[in-house]
DNA sequence: GATATTATGTATCGTTCGATACATAACTAT
DNA sequence: ATAGTTATGTATCGAACGATACATAATATC
């Protein structure tokens, strides 16, 4: 099921790469925004032409789609191990601290792809905004059931609020996007995590 | 000093209202973003031809300085006000609760025009995002120096630290900005303030 | 009333945008 | 070898971008 049946290697085979190609538009969306990335920056990113581009990805929005999907396997997988932690308190510090690990890697661009690409945007990116907005949704909600869970197992007080902290939780996250964005470090962006987990219950 | 010096009313007067105008752009800027935003959506808005805009206005990128300018006086008076509350926890509460009140209002854009404008953008618009990134600091920095003063009033316990506590709560407004660029409600945000305000040192 | 000055509306300007047509190149299948 | 298929590079396309030239309209000054 990894590969498409059918003529298989029929054809002039392609000349380059396309999850080189596929991560060089991702670096380009991370750093410009999906609208601040134009196809010329792309394509001379990718190395590859326009036509190459259009066959291989469809268009810009399925590009930035497939990047999107590219950036949730790779720069942000510590999201799903952040999750398997064994407290929900060592889930949210998991999260922050990798969200922390993210924004200040020097070999990526600053910043989260899904914060910053389209938090306001013109009407032709409106379906980009939707969907980033619907996966920042996601990432609460699987953090909202992972502390139902917890408070299930005793893991929390009963006082606590699993919805609550869970958005609390992605609060602090984006905020640390929108700092990252300028111009934290680490140091103050783990102090900041500190901080935040003083309000964790007890 | 309010009124320029010099030829006053002389040749054909303006036909429109210049701080109504930069309010309907400010409207637009702040749902649309800097780039999303295009001279055409902004004339339609104001309601003005595009070369009264450019004599009025300079260009696109002097009216959105000018349009946050006029944010800056309006829509977020609330900062300055929260200054000057006499706590350093009640400046922190008044500062959340004024911003879930500018990202809950019915008849403003959602979001906050200084997170949102230009997070990620094209080179074109780089000075932009540098410059709304220097008003974020700057807004932290107020509150450190508030937070500051709040220590050296006794106001905060001797192993609270001004500057970490500045830039966690500007970390969840900020984050509470993204938050509010989605689905957020009051509601959900207030119980988010109370929250991270469990976090404030005693 | 004549002149100077500023604003307005129309009709563009040159550039860049995302997206393709088309001829050619490189491969598989028969 | 020939046909069929896919990728590549060049050279654009029409639309939208930000920004203006220019003729006309409306005011103040003289």
């Amino acid at each position: 099921m990894k590969q498409k049946t059918g003529p298989a290697n029929i054809g002039r085979p392609r000349a380059f790469d396309v999850d080189l190609a596929l991560d060089r538009a991702l670096h380009v969306f991370w750093r410009k925004g999906y609208e601040g990335a134009s196809l010329s920056d792309l394509t001379k990113a990718m190395r590859i032409n326009r036509p190459s581009l259009y066959a291989a990805f469809g268009n810009k929005e399925a590009l930035f789609r497939k990047a999107l999907d590219r950036y949730a396997k790779g720069p942000t997988a510590y999201f799903d191990e952040a999750l398997n932690a064994p407290t929900a308190q060592a889930v949210a510090e998991g999260f922050l601290r990798g969200t922390i690990g993210l924004l200040t890697n020097p070999r990526t661009p600053q910043g989260c792809l899904i914060v910053q690409s389209a938090l306001a945007c013109g009407d032709a990116a409106d379906s980009i905004r939707k969907e980033l907005a619907s996966r920042r949704d996601a990432g609460e909600a699987a953090l909202r059931r992972r502390f139902q869970r917890a408070k299930r197992e005793g893991d929390l007080p009963s006082n606590a609020d699993p919805a609550d902290l869970a958005r609390y939780i992605t609060t602090v996250v984006h905020g640390m996007a929108v700092q990252g964005a300028g111009s934290a470090t680490r140091p103050q962006l783990l102090r900041v995590m500190k901080t935040a987990l003083q309000a964790w219950p007890t």
